[in-house]
DNA sequence: TCCTTGTCTGACAACGATGTCAGGTCAGAC
DNA sequence: GTCTGACCTGACATCGTTGTCAGACAAGGA
């Protein structure tokens, strides 16, 4: 900037006017250093004006595995959501790792990020507290953390597992199962909530024989629905509670030779292509993300009403 | 800074030194500065540390989608590589459009990366030139940039396809259709040069009535398959150029209808669920990400030899 | 003429960290 | 006692930018 000024004839604050825009620079002296700044390529040093007046037009996001549909989708629409505004985005994940997460904020923070956009894992995340209380802003997505009040955005899980459960229901069927998540996790409760939910509005009586929640994989899917059906009163339908569950379960023997009614939470890309079609209660990654990433840049604007929850509608898919 | 140096009752050099893991520092001193530290939870502010000596930790990175599974596997690869050398990534998207990708760039650089990671939109990528020679690192990934020479990290393009057609040529088949990108896109070239080289080593002649490229698309995949089959001598396999070609020929009800056999440029995944095997030619992004971030980081430590140009394995999966 | 107001400009300090440098202490060698 | 070298420490300038402030000038009004 200094090279800038001395090459233009000015001062170096009259370049700093014109890169940020203000106003009162003569149109002459604005063309000279817009001439000086193209023929030096100057490129405004952004660390330095943030070291300037602490705002870093940088968020933070924290995940914990790109890669996986869900979460590429949501990094995606907050991506696509900042760079209308300059902002930029650092992406960062956690590996499912609560010590890799408080690594990953620890990083963040000392890059001076203007807020926080947070998937967290499942555990106590009051070590945010202070930082919270800072004025860091800090949105929670898809999961409720432990230990802390801030504000978070979310799929309707409950009212998701019940509309998927209460289709089931209107197609006759009286013995539905569920397979999720461990209830002690946010989104596993949840829905499973939603699914007693629509037993109790069916007068349905909850077996808990049907239920089972556990940690995702093919052999647990597998050894689940034998169980099932060597029940006396064995199922006709079944609810899986989240991706890994319902890949698992598509992908499980027991289940490919049965004919159950199955209703999936959460979108399958190619579920199109699959042997049979696949009813499912869809999330919507692209609006969690926009509607966390508008909440956060309010927070960083100064908005500072009490923490807000907003749920965003899930969408039941029959295919079948 | 300042603050613990006063609490702790030293200077803030000798902060910065505790905080730097710098020698020369007494036992009893550095302690105290920590528990100073801890006392005010002080954060080193990594704007100014960037700012005073240059190096910011941090490298950008374009991709055009991070919700695309391949290109969500590359970002996931890369942030991966880095999180343990505690460097943060700036993820950003072109889009597909080439002066978002212009102006992501320029965002990037004001922000001080000390390297940047592109897959590059197709186009002329001269603009950049002005940035490598000044010295800063940039490592094309994917695809080769146009109208600058730097390094790259990409798949065996013309390999993968060679193998997957000698393949069928070896259960047999002499007429393999060929569905990919246009040749002006960059792994559309090569991938089509690879197809070609399977042709020559088996003596086949090359027919150019075999031979579509296109944009992806459903009723693209839709009309060259019936042109194919109307053809006097039709095809009996089908090599797809990449993943969006193959699902939409996937889709189509021509394809389906038929029994052609197939290999798919890309692994798709959850293709084990679908109606028919899939054998593909699987690229590896996990590794592409991995090497590109060594070299940056390579670059960015000095190495300043000549470019370099990496290809990373395809691997043949036959399934069918 | 003098004063006010609006416009335009640059000197200077400050943001928070670190490289440089000079100075101090202390043990051991001569 | 002096010297050397290793160790320890902090004052100060500096990185590039921007907020503050004061000064200069012109136009318009009293």
């Amino acid at each position: 900037m200094k090279d800038v000024a001395r090459l233009a004839g000015v001062g170096v604050k009259t370049v700093s006017r014109v890169v940020n825009g203000e106003p009162y620079v003569s149109e002459e002296t604005r063309d000279a250093v817009e001439r000086a700044i193209r023929q030096l390529r100057f490129q405004r040093n952004a660390s330095a004006a943030s070291l300037r007046h602490g705002q870093s037009r940088t968020i933070g996001l924290i995940v914990e595995d790109i890669a996986e549909p869900f979460q590429g989708a949501l990094v995606q629409a907050v991506e696509h959501a900042l760079a209308e505004r300059s902002v930029l985005l650092f992406t960062t994940t956690s590996a499912h790792d609560p010590e890799r997460e408080r690594s990953m904020v620890r990083e963040l923070i000392s890059r001076r990020v203007d807020g926080l956009l947070v998937l967290p894992v499942p555990q106590d995340h009051s070590f945010l507290t202070p930082e919270f209380e800072s004025g860091l802003p800090v949105v929670f997505v898809d999961r409720r953390p432990g230990g802390i009040v801030a504000d978070l955005v979310a799929s309707d899980n409950r009212g998701g597992t019940r509309a998927g459960t209460e289709y089931l229901v209107s197609r006759g069927h009286r013995r539905i199962a569920y397979l999720g998540d461990r209830e002690a996790i946010f989104a596993g409760q949840e829905r499973l909530l939603g699914y007693r939910d629509a037993l109790d509005a069916a007068g349905i009586v909850f077996d808990p024989w049907l239920v089972a929640t556990a940690d995702p994989g093919r052999e647990v899917s597998e050894a689940v629905l034998r169980e099932l059906m060597e029940l006396a009163a064995p199922p006709t339908a079944l609810v899986t509670g989240n991706s890994l569950h319902t890949i698992a379960t598509l992908r499980s023997p027991t289940f490919q030779a049965l004919d159950l009614a199955h209703v999936a939470f959460d979108e399958i890309e190619l579920q199109d292509l699959f042997r049979r079609p696949l009813d499912v209660v869809a999330q919507d990654p692209e609006r969690i993300g926009l509607l966390a990433t508008e909440i956060l840049l309010d927070r960083i604007q100064g908005d500072d009403g009490p923490p807000r929850e907003v749920r965003v509608p899930t969408q039941l898919r029959v295919r079948s």
